[in-house]
DNA sequence: CATTGTTATAAAAATTACTTATAATAAATG
DNA sequence: CATTTATTATAAGTAATTTTTATAACAATG
């Protein structure tokens, strides 16, 4: 078997053409049409069924092989990245906003006074763009925050903390006075939230569809402390995991009583087969290490 | 890249020899050499430390890629044999004997009822050795009977049960009247059990090693029948999980008080990216609605 | 110091993959 | 309804890749 033959063959599976696959992959049309016949060689089987001006049909066994080959293809992919990253000698970090405030400071101490802080790149973006990050290869670690302790076979997870989420309001928000604060008593507030791809906003879809309303929003930041402040100024209402800090004297932290209140599920994450340099392991026990000690406290 | 290359550097790992490498595959010597560094331009690093008359040593980069070069082979691998199975138009299912006792006679009844019964083909060994036939892609569906629900990558689980163990003896065992019976009072006992690979042996070696002591076998079997006549004429007591059906009139079954007696899990496995044709689904799926149907009752 | 066991290199041979040219044929077009 | 278009298949030749053969290089061993 001939990983490039894989190739060709998850491209006409997608496109459905011999001639628009070959063209995609700069060969000559009889290039796909052999690759093809290969693989069903060894195969023993049909894989695709030919019906020169219809679509093509991929049998059982083709949709069988095309798992594989999808994972044998990413495998072969991603090995060289990691191969390259692993002469790179830095731990490229992914770090939603949220939880570089809350837990990065001291693990930036530590680093620092072992002569490390040099040789960690961070990239800050919302979980689920990091998550797909990290299976591309583009970055080797990565802090994320999210709703359900997610399963994926590629990724190594380690859970460190859960958090609920609450409403963060102005030190003078009439809210303050409500001590049986239920999520439906926000259908009139508005709201400032993170902008797309940030797990808060699932959080908040979530409690509103329960309720059967849509969250009104004032305005969308990527920054935590661009809402902060607007939270402090009315003008809106936040919606952070409890633990966020902020000034007591200008913004206090509401609990909501619903029931099953989501909760910011925050976890390490690393790919499964990915190999660390000596000084990236440092690195990530380190991480692992200051977050242990943070969870003690 | 090349999956032939990724065998024989996976070999040469093992071996790290390329001469007896190039044997191992009924090549020549200089395959080898040249197959490795095709690998290593490809992935731009050095992989194996050539020390030509000492052990050689493999790299950062030679154990990442390493990893992955074991997955795409893995899947090669079994992709094709996944192929063959799917025209054989046959599901082959592993069957640990508990279980079929307990089980197997509604699902048979079903598939009989569906014209499958002849589309079936079963293999009864314990859990262990069943889960290693799934994987090498020997059978393609399995119950397993675990202790805890296990964790493999390339294995889908669905559990659909879970039973304490229990005690079984005769109908006049003294036990009998032991009605706060631990495991630690059963030291002096001979016991009935399965041969090895049985998962019955580890949760009975799992409680003797709490109870610090090595429990008596009189006698080992492959059939649970045999060891129930065994446990009715007082050869020996049984360790079974509970639901497994007897003659009460001549074997009783008796709970252990011990806090966190182990539980027989049983779950229904099959690989994670088999494809099944339309015979084998529809055997599953009335495998599956039978089993839930039980669970109900 | 010749022998053994090992990996590397170069050139030739064998194998495999790809291209060019063309056939075949169903669908679309005018 | 003949013609054109779009598509896949086949055959022969070419190109590229992989493997072999033959040999070099060289440390360890007795």
């Amino acid at each position: 078997m001939n990983i490039r033959d894989l190739e060709y063959f998850i491209t006409l599976v997608e496109l459905k053409n011999f001639s628009r696959t070959a063209k995609h992959f700069h060969v000559s049309q009889p290039t796909i049409t052999l690759a093809l016949k290969r693989l069903e060689n060894e195969m023993g089987a049909q894989l695709i069924i030919r019906n020169r001006y219809q679509r093509l049909i991929v049998t059982d066994s083709g949709r069988q092989l095309l798992k594989h080959a999808k994972q044998i293809v990413k495998s072969s992919q991603i090995s060289k990245k990691e191969i390259a990253n692993l002469k790179r000698k830095k731990l490229r970090i992914g770090l939603p906003p949220i939880i570089e405030a809350e837990y990065f400071a001291p693990i930036a101490k530590r680093l620092k006074d072992n002569g490390l802080l040099q040789s960690i790149e961070t990239f800050e973006f919302g979980s689920e763009n990091l998550l797909k990050q990290l299976k591309q290869g583009k970055i080797d670690f990565a802090f994320l925050g999210t709703l359900n302790s997610l399963n994926d076979n590629d990724i190594d997870l380690h859970e460190f903390a859960r958090k609920p989420f609450k409403i963060f309001v102005s030190k003078n928000n009439r809210l303050n006075n409500n001590h049986n604060l239920h999520f439906k008593a926000l259908k009139d507030y508005d709201f400032v939230i993170f902008k797309n791809g940030f797990i808060q906003n699932e959080a908040l879809k979530m409690l509103a569809q329960r309720n059967k309303f849509t969250p009104k929003i004032a305005f969308q930041s990527y920054t935590t402390n661009s809402l902060l402040n607007m939270i402090a100024d009315d003008v809106g209402i936040g919606f952070f995991m409890s633990s966020l800090t902020v000034d007591p004297n200008r913004i206090t932290k509401l609990a909501l009583k619903d029931h099953d209140v989501p909760q910011f599920v925050m976890s390490m994450a690393t790919r499964h087969l990915q190999v660390f340099n000596p000084i990236q392991r440092k690195i990530i026990d380190i991480i692992k290490e200051t977050i242990g000690n943070i969870n003690e406290n």
